[in-house]
DNA sequence: TCCATATTGACAGCTCACTGTCATTTTGAC
DNA sequence: GTCAAAATGACAGTGAGCTGTCAATATGGA
């Protein structure tokens, strides 16, 4: 087994090669979990940034909020709106940038996904360990600040 | 502020979050730094993943070192193929299954995206610490077995 | 040997990120 | 008050993952 090179053998691979796994099997996950609502992974998470919010925000917000762009959002807030689990209300302070709220049915749904993903996230947490569970999200915070400053690059420069 | 249900106090949802962002910058960071190259994080994995084996495997082998769905890896392989960076060779085992092998100038652009690479992974590690990191990376591991059992799940019954 | 099963590649179609561009609205400098 | 700049939404296109399906090839038991 002659292994000359072997790129993988630095710790900062193999820990990008696990969290490459790792976001997938959360998404599959997720995604099965939530699939009996009519929800999927990303209209989940979309719902939380929205739910978590003590007043509605437009989608530019809830987008710096997550740490995406708008555009990827403002698409999922789309469907979310077209399921009727998210409503646009007016914005007194700008007239296109509507604020996102959940519906009524909105909230029973995120409140049903809430309900299924608790047990599991208790199961993980006690599998792995409250202190290490801590100590990975402080390293997390610190590997991705250290990569991209802020991460991510609200629009720059359009229309020069 | 109310904030009778925030759904985004347990561990596991921030882990969850934290993990979900990472997966962006690194993925973000790995395609600006190949870039210059012709190449993307998802086609510089996979060409890590063929340089890694001491002989040349067939798209399935590959997906399953990956963690991936063959479909998706025989896309990028196909893509890296057109490239002129990868080849594929005859399996004396299986006419179908060609078997992906590095071409020289795949061997050069790869040497190449790991020269771009390991200062930063350095940068990384040392910033994070080593043994943080190794921690790290045992607990993505145990949560990831948790979650997904396997990891993916290759072609369950087709043609029934 | 022969046929059912598993494996593999190929193709189509989906979701969810991204970038880039444009029109509209808001904001702020003058 | 006016006009440039910034912010926001809308739309188009791309990359990368997924599932589902079909045809071709290996494999193994009867």
């Amino acid at each position: 087994m002659k292994r000359s090179t072997d790129p993988f053998a630095h710790p900062l691979s193999r820990l990008a090669l696990e969290v490459f796994r790792l976001n997938g099997a959360l998404i599959a996950a997720g995604d099965g979990l939530v699939a009996p609502l009519g929800l999927t992974s990303a209209r989940w998470q979309v719902m939380g940034a929205v739910a978590q919010s003590p007043e509605p925000l437009p989608t530019v917000q809830l987008a710096r909020n997550m740490g995406l762009t708008r555009q990827s959002v403002q698409r999922v807030v789309d469907d979310l709106a077209a399921q009727g689990l998210v409503a646009f209300a007016a914005n007194p302070h700008h007239k296109r940038a509507k604020l996102v709220q959940l519906t009524e049915e909105g909230k029973d749904v995120f409140a049903r996904a809430l309900a299924l993903w608790t047990p599991l996230a208790d199961d993980l947490l006690a599998s792995a360990g409250e202190r290490a569970v801590a100590e990975a999200i402080v390293l997390i915070e610190r590997l991705r600040a250290r990569l991209g400053a802020d991460g991510n690059h609200p629009d720059p420069g359009s229309t020069p």
